[in-house]
DNA sequence: AAAAAAG
């Protein structure tokens, strides 16, 4: 009974695009290398196959495409304001509508999306009895409100994220999800949980102990602003209540509108805790728990206050609530714990866009530590030379620490190259207007910390330099990520030190992965490198280290004499289902056999 | 050792 499921994704099938004769079928680096892809599977009925993916680009052609046309899954230019000016959104959209003309990359895709991107994007689920995906929103029914908004939101069709997860959440189960942020993954939880309190026709009372049904966490509160703003564009005239809860910012105002009543609470851990402790917000109406950038969330840094809120408040347990972990990277330890916060729940990774994929050209440079700033001077003169610098093409750099993030700004704003920091000493105040003066381009060059690194949606970066390197190569996905965002390309480069040598086994093998050039230098420095750390703690994370694939499949190989298997016991539905699934999608023969019986209802 | 998150 495989409950296991790989498809081949054809998202964009309603757009036209250029053939791409010889280049192989795209698997993200999270999808590789676990005997599970399966690129191109033929012979599902009623799943998307390969042949089945390209008849549908054909099929969609009479709907506008070229230029501008086929907008819609993440629309980048028509942004929608509410009733009051969105600042960022209005901006944006200038600058796509001046874009078109300036990018000449914009002639080689259709409009200002790179539908092409999206082509051939993988999906693997698995867990029990798991919700088919839908290709439209029209196939879900989410009321007359959202759809509304949908439309306002100028959302044609849902993202390979939104069309896998929208279901399942529907269906009312955990969910763990894979999915490069900007791939629309705030609707994808959004929606479900907007939709679930429109039907339970709850209406939230205003008073002194604010008590919603929803709770959205995320790890920066810039990145909270950010869904807050998005849910709150989806949520307009439904009358489901928002409030935004982040530290740095004056507590009182957040408490007036907590007081007029709230559906959705999204929150930054520390500012939520304080509220609780101040018998404010109490969690006891919880029906849907959301943690966006989820590994991040449960890092070592961030799990007590996670569990303090999930655990030791007055949440409803789970099982008695809907819990969704989204995120771009979820390494097996990190999965590990999520699961504690979980109950018969999904695994879904998407194909990333943008992230580690060759969408992002990965450029490794080794500069000494006191070689940086001249090198980073040539970089951007050379940039500024060929004019891919400026309000267009924004730069990000990222740094290791707070003073170095002001030292740089500094000097780069001496050397006649306007820059701004964004980084955890700044007063909440000054962070906001860095970010906003990087995003409209008076500043075309933010120096930042890893604040700056997850989840935040700026378009037009068109370089991210990683001055220094992060420790941890999942910190470096996340910091690339800001670039290629929404189909269209981007440049990474990484000023490698001989510091970074820990790093250069991970490096090597993620570009190798996104089809990059690897420098021979870093080649070799890689294979050194690998035979002193061989012997410690070698792969903590199992099989593929980036993005991930579900640890429970770990969990029942080793099950022999691993403590897994008292939690995933051969009594457990679910092993036989790995059990199967893995024979399976080893065996190409089998696992068409295997996708068949899922499809005609054998299992 | 650093960054983030409460003040």
């Amino acid at each position: 009974m495989p409950t296991t499921m790989t498809w081949s994704d054809y998202g964009a099938e309603s757009t036209y695009r250029p053939a791409r004769p010889t280049r192989p079928t795209y698997v993200p680096p999270h999808l590789r290398n676990n005997g599970v892809f399966v690129p191109n599977e033929s012979n599902q009925p009623g799943i998307r196959t390969a042949q089945l993916g390209r008849t549908g680009a054909s099929r969609g052609r009479g709907r506008g495409h070229g230029r501008g046309g086929g907008r819609g899954w993440f629309n980048q230019t028509e942004r929608w304001s509410p009733n009051q000016s969105n600042a960022p959104f209005d901006i944006s959209s200038k600058f796509d509508e001046l874009e078109v003309d300036h990018d000449d990359e914009a002639n080689t895709v259709s409009g200002s999306i790179n539908f092409e991107a999206y082509e051939d994007i993988p999906v693997q689920a698995s867990g029990s009895d798991i919700p088919p995906p839908v290709s439209s929103f029209a196939e879900i029914d989410l009321g007359e409100g959202l759809n509304r908004n949908i439309k306002r939101c100028n959302y044609v069709r849902p993202t390979p994220i939104q069309r896998y997860a929208i279901p399942i959440a529907m269906a009312g189960r955990d969910l763990m999800a894979c999915a490069q942020t900007g791939s629309g993954k705030t609707a994808a939880f959004c929606f479900p949980i907007i939709c679930g309190i429109l039907n339970r026709n709850h209406h939230s009372r205003p008073g002194q102990l604010a008590c919603p049904l929803s709770l959205i966490l995320s790890p920066t509160r810039e990145l909270t602003c950010q869904i807050h703003e998005e849910a709150r564009k989806f949520s307009s005239q439904t009358g489901v209540k928002i409030v935004v809860a982040y530290g740095g910012a004056p507590i009182s105002r957040q408490l007036q509108n907590l007081e007029r009543g709230v559906d959705i609470l999204v929150a930054t851990p520390g500012r939520l805790v304080d509220m609780i402790e101040r018998e404010r917000v109490s969690l006891r109406m919880v029906k849907y728990l959301a943690l966006d950038e989820a590994d991040r969330m449960l890092d070592m840094g961030f799990e007590p206050q996670i569990r303090k809120i999930v655990e030791q408040m007055d949440m409803p347990p789970s099982g008695a609530r809907q819990t969704m972990f989204f995120s771009a990277t979820f390494p097996n330890e990190i999965q590990r714990l999520a699961s504690d916060f979980l109950s018969n729940y999904i695994f879904l990774a998407v194909g990333r866009v943008g992230s580690s994929t060759d969408l992002i050209a990965q450029r490794v440079e080794f500069v000494q530590d006191t070689d940086k700033r001249h090198h980073l001077m040539n970089l951007l003169q050379g940039q500024r030379e060929n004019g891919t610098h400026g309000k267009f093409a924004l730069t990000l750099i990222f740094v290791e620490t707070k003073r170095g993030a002001d030292a740089l700004e500094r000097w780069l704003s001496m050397n006649g190259f306007p820059a701004i920091s964004i980084h955890g000493d700044k007063v909440q105040m000054e962070r906001e207007r860095a970010l906003n003066s990087f995003k409209n381009g008076t500043t075309p060059i933010l120096v930042a910390t890893d604040v700056a690194s997850r989840g935040l949606d700026v378009p037009h970066v068109a370089h991210v330099i990683n001055f220094d390197m992060p420790k941890d190569i999942d910190d470096y996905v996340h910091r690339i990520g800001r670039t290629g965002r929404a189909g269209k390309s981007g440049l990474a480069t990484a000023f490698f030190s001989d510091k970074n040598l820990p790093l250069a086994k991970a490096l090597v093998e993620l570009m190798q992965e996104a089809n990059q050039e690897v420098p021979h230098w870093l080649r070799n420095s890689a294979e050194r490198a690998s035979t002193i750390a061989s012997g410690g703690h070698a792969r903590r994370f199992g099989g593929s280290k980036f993005g991930g694939y579900d640890f429970r499949r770990d969990a029942y190989s080793e099950s022999e004499n691993n403590y897994y298997s008292s939690t995933y016991g051969n009594t457990d539905p679910n092993v036989d289902s790995y059990a199967a699934s893995s024979y399976a999608l080893s065996h190409p023969a089998a696992a068409a056999a295997c996708a068949n019986s899922y499809a005609s209802g054998w299992c």
